[in-house]
DNA sequence: GTCTATAAGCAGATAGAC
DNA sequence: GTCTATCTGCTTATAGAC
């Protein structure tokens, strides 16, 4: 990345060109299931390449992984609190449209999704590799989990403020939960339910529940939590 | 297997002990990751035996989550909520203690463990052919997710009786994210919190955080609460 | 039903020409 | 830096003897 400023005229273009292919395969797809021919074939360069410029399939991976973090900001920007709150009733309108992008993130893919990525390829341990192992869990828990956990926890801090930064973790994470399970369970779900529940009037009342869920479990009024949930949606 | 009770002399002893270790390894290392020879080996039977009894790799798969969906009672079983709960008090405490043993069980691997298998197997999209991913979810559905999302509900239905299905439908899977987030981004977590989330004190705090924060969500009094997080722990 | 030997294919990695 | 051709090792599945 560097040699490219350094040299933007005769510079790599397949190393680019393989990250890119990598970052949406893999995403796609998973570790496994993608071949270096696949990703040699999608990045329009040769096999060759990826022993050139990343010495092996595994280091391309955590590679990729690693630009997928830094890149998109992924975990405050993407879903909307990058800024800080200024009240409670700010706090807990976005903790709710978290609730909805997030979700929607999760359950309706349009591009890359590192989330997805991450939750698969760690839960699954796909490398056995014990180094590489430890590179993916670190670049993911110090680009994207802890962040997003900060964030939200900058968040219920206005929301419950007599809790210790412990607690506030907890509670984060209590959100982080119940989104990520329709990511999970999805199919299991789906099958109970007998619905699609990416589409438009299911997603919603999913995202609404867990809000309310959330902010009755912060011991918040009835009241209060109408009014944000009202607000939030209709922002969205 | 009912061949077995009918002809206890010569039948099949390699179908069952394929069968019992593709439950074992395929529980611990993912679908993917174990190859044909090392199950056959494990199994000490021949590796032709495979093709012989289940036509294919991915046939035993099927018949291997069968059995262990059916065998085990997984859901309800596991977690001690098989018989009916008497009162709000009583459904409270089973909820919390299942809290606390399901969350046991997510973390502390002993044993083959059907639910990890099945959230990793389905969310990675292990098999890519349509009818035997259908027969995966379907079996893991009606087996194991319906039975315990509906035990679930039977216990919640005391303490929150003005609720539709479908609402304590949500409910139960709010409180089964909040558990299974911990297993799936575990890594994260211990990296972020710097500490093993299955030992003794920390597994106890997530459940009991885990337990208020849901009886909290319910609109349940805090002295009710207390009763119950105090009696659901000590009987565990 | 169980075994051995082997087929057929695909994986990731490498050597060496240009 | 990019290419082709190839190596080595693994996978699942099969054919056929016993």
């Amino acid at each position: 990345m560097n040699d490219k400023e350094l040299d933007p005229t005769k510079k790599s273009h397949s190393r680019e060109a393989l990250l890119e292919a990598a970052e949406r395969l893999f995403a796609e797809k998973g570790y496994e299931a993608v071949s270096t021919r696949e990703l040699a074939e999608a990045a329009g360069v040769n096999l060759g390449a990826i022993q050139y410029h990343f010495g092996s399939k595994a280091k391309l991976f955590v590679e990729t992984v690693h630009r997928m973090m830094r890149g998109s900001g992924c975990a405050r920007a993407q879903f909307a609190l990058t800024t800080t709150p200024t009240s409670a009733e700010d706090a807990a309108t976005r903790l709710c449209k978290f609730v909805y992008s997030f979700l929607g993130y999760m359950l309706r893919p349009q591009g890359p999704q590192p989330c997805r990525l991450m939750i698969r390829e760690i839960f699954t341990e796909t490398t056995r590799d014990e180094e590489m192992y430890e590179a993916l869990v670190s670049t993911v828990a110090d680009e994207y989990s802890k962040p997003l956990e900060d964030t939200l926890i900058a968040n219920l801090r206005l929301l419950a403020d007599n809790k210790s930064q412990r607690e506030l973790q907890h509670l984060a994470r209590c959100i982080l939960g119940q989104c990520t399970l329709y990511a999970t369970h999805r199919p299991f779900i789906e099958r109970i339910m007998n619905e699609d529940i990416s589409k438009s009037p299911a997603l919603e009342e999913l995202a609404e529940h867990i809000c309310r869920f959330t902010l009755r479990g912060l011991r918040l009024p009835e009241t209060f939590i109408d009014n944000v949930i009202a607000n939030a949606s209709e922002k969205v």
